[in-house]
DNA sequence: CAATATCAAATCCGATCGGAAATGTGAAAT
DNA sequence: ATTTCACATTTCCGATCGGATTTGATATTG
């Protein structure tokens, strides 16, 4: 399998450059989109970022349609590519319905399923998010949505289900495209909800998981919802 | 907005034609994987299509990157993409699970919201279900298969969450390309299945219909699981 | 005879070209 | 002054080209 590269950093850098185009081309588009570096709505031009990332068409389009087909960019035909709007009221209480069906179910298995590792993993997402609310004075709410989402991913992973896994990453994104608009989060609260999920994850209580979990969805969904009130957009 | 257009028609059908290449490609595509003219596992070359179809190599990518998102085909870089293997046993495991998660509340929601017209689209498809399970002889079970689908899907419509919608929607995809292997369904019992279902809709039960649609899931998985036993593949 | 290495065919993937549609600008006319 | 028409720019979308990689076949050697 492994070749010999004797000075092989050269040409693995070579592959790694000529592996995907097309790859890289997304993950930038996707950092961007999620980071709000492109605003909502605002039109993409492909052969102007063909320009801007020094590459071609070719994976400029693939990668937008890959985004398209995972609803974060809209396309007009003929017309061209833009950013998803800003989910409205109405798309917000679509994502926490779903949430509210599948992560409660994913916690319950995962409570079955837990395994040494992922007990770790848990306890370690969970350490760094307490960590991080001890210096909440810095505003590092971003550093924590990232260790929440993780912690929130591993419990989906947890679960045994790919489907449920995927699903929930669409449904992460999307959370998080809404969330950061309002980059306010009551983390305290969060963290002592997780702390009872966690307790329950470690120590099999099937059911008490999957009730702390759709408890954890439903107040998390009430700490964004009064802000959400206002929707000047369409 | 609109134009004049004398000799339009001629105007539009090329119109017509020059839309949505991409789209008809894509549409060609799906219908040839889901009829399995394109088996599991098959290699789809790109060029052998663009030359078959009369297009080029553009539009035929846009269609395998949007199918490849969808994971109806997989891709190797640098080789190829290829029809999604048959799913194994634990693929359909996780189907159902997640069909047992999501049906029973977009049964509830639809319940609760159901209209006049909702109410008249889901007594016609089982209707025409009822008729066709008089004409089993005729082993007409495609045409079953794709009533029973509108069934749901309208059931999913009706819960008003679009994204159940299309994640339901994607689930049942991959349902039939599982089911179309078997295509023996006992319909009989469906339909006595649906009896409940209906009723329960129609009269706004909402506890009932979340319990008659988990049912019905759980019996059709029952249905088909004893077939799937036997993975010679992976 | 088996295993390996070399060569050729097929194929993908990115780059570039050209036609067509849509949007925006500006001038002219009522 | 507002509307309308024409033109120019922008942009997409399909077609085609060329380099790079993989795969399959043939031949050679132990």
């Amino acid at each position: 399998m492994t070749r010999f590269l004797g000075s092989g950093e050269t040409a693995q850098s070579r592959l790694k450059a000529r592996s995907a185009m097309g790859e890289d081309v997304y993950e930038v588009l996707l950092s961007q989109i999620i980071s709000l570096k492109i605003a909502p709505r605002e039109r993409i031009s492909v052969d102007a970022l063909a320009r801007e990332l020094g590459v071609s068409q070719t994976p400029i389009r693939a990668a937008l349609i890959r985004l398209e087909a995972e609803g974060l960019v809209v396309k007009k035909h003929n017309v061209g590519y833009s950013a998803a709007p800003v989910p409205n009221a109405r798309h917000f209480e679509e994502i926490y319905e779903m949430r509210m069906l599948l992560e409660p179910a994913a916690a319950e298995l995962a409570a079955r399923n837990m395994t040494q590792e992922t007990a770790e993993r848990l306890q370690e997402a969970h350490d760094h998010m307490c960590e991080l609310e001890n210096d909440i004075a810095q505003r590092n709410y971003s550093q924590f949505a990232r260790f929440d989402a993780e912690f929130h991913a591993i419990i989906a992973e947890a679960s045994g289900n790919s489907l449920i896994v995927d699903t929930l990453d669409r449904l992460r994104i999307h959370t998080h495209l809404f969330r950061s608009r309002q980059h306010f989060t009551i983390t305290h609260e969060a963290v002592s909800e997780h702390i009872v999920l966690l307790d329950a994850l470690l120590n099999g209580k099937t059911e008490d998981a999957k009730w702390a979990m759709a408890d954890h969805i439903a107040r998390s969904r009430e700490r964004i919802v009064p802000f959400s009130e206002m929707d000047h957009q369409l």
